[in-house]
DNA sequence: CAAATGTATGATCATTTGTTCATGTATACA
DNA sequence: TGTATACATGAACAAATGATCATACATTTG
């Protein structure tokens, strides 16, 4: 004879124990990245050049209303440590996304529905 | 007749360009999460967290060679923010992983073959 | 209840990060 | 060649973060 519970009594869902074994070097390089991305105003341009392929500062300092030469810290500083790339045409300078596992970084978080 | 060109000749992947969407306030929290997130320790506890369920302060301790007291204020600061939960058991203090999320966070830049 | 163990907390200091402002450099165009 | 436009850079300062130390608090055990 089979005994229906009035719910559910197993333990607990247990969540998959997941092994990341990362170095310690490892950790140190993506402690490095996340902190480059970690701040709203970046993670603002990396939703841009996720959505426009490659824009001029002026774009992005329009679009954002971020003044000039702040975007310019953040833009060169995220260039220097491979988020972007850029490249001259003109007057202009464009930015674009190189690491594009920055985007899935914010997604993942984005996709929290109690944030 | 088939024209055969030595290498691909196509513009470019040009790596469709990905909607994110997110508001002002969403970015705060995200960013505010990542900063969190950010640091070789706080990696490291993620990741021991993510592999063992619950671990006391002593252990998590033990495992990374970090000071009682340093250890625990990055502990106290990941709960608060929502990361980790905590729960007593006697004289002991295990915490365990609450917000999951991180740990994709951290995989999707552990991929990354140039890190 | 005293001592031991496990953990948290607060003050302090050093370091890093973020912002602003002034100025520099490159390109285009008159 | 001079001027305007687009962007970068560096100094200076404020604010946030990280580490250390001393000490406090909670629980168990003798």
């Amino acid at each position: 004879m089979i005994i229906h519970l009035p719910y559910d009594m197993t333990p607990m869902p247990a969540a998959a124990p997941t092994d990341l074994n990362l170095t310690t070097e490892k950790m140190e390089k993506v402690a490095f990245i996340l902190k480059t991305t970690a701040h709203p105003t970046r993670i603002a341009i990396v939703q841009l050049l996720a959505a426009h392929e490659s824009l001029s500062v002026t774009d992005i300092s329009e679009k954002l209303s971020v003044e000039q030469s702040l975007l310019s810290h953040h833009l060169t500083g995220m260039k220097l440590k491979g988020i972007l790339s850029s490249s001259r045409e003109g007057k202009n300078i464009f930015y674009s996304l190189k690491m594009r596992e920055v985007v899935d970084v914010i997604q993942c978080l984005a996709g929290c529905t109690f944030l």
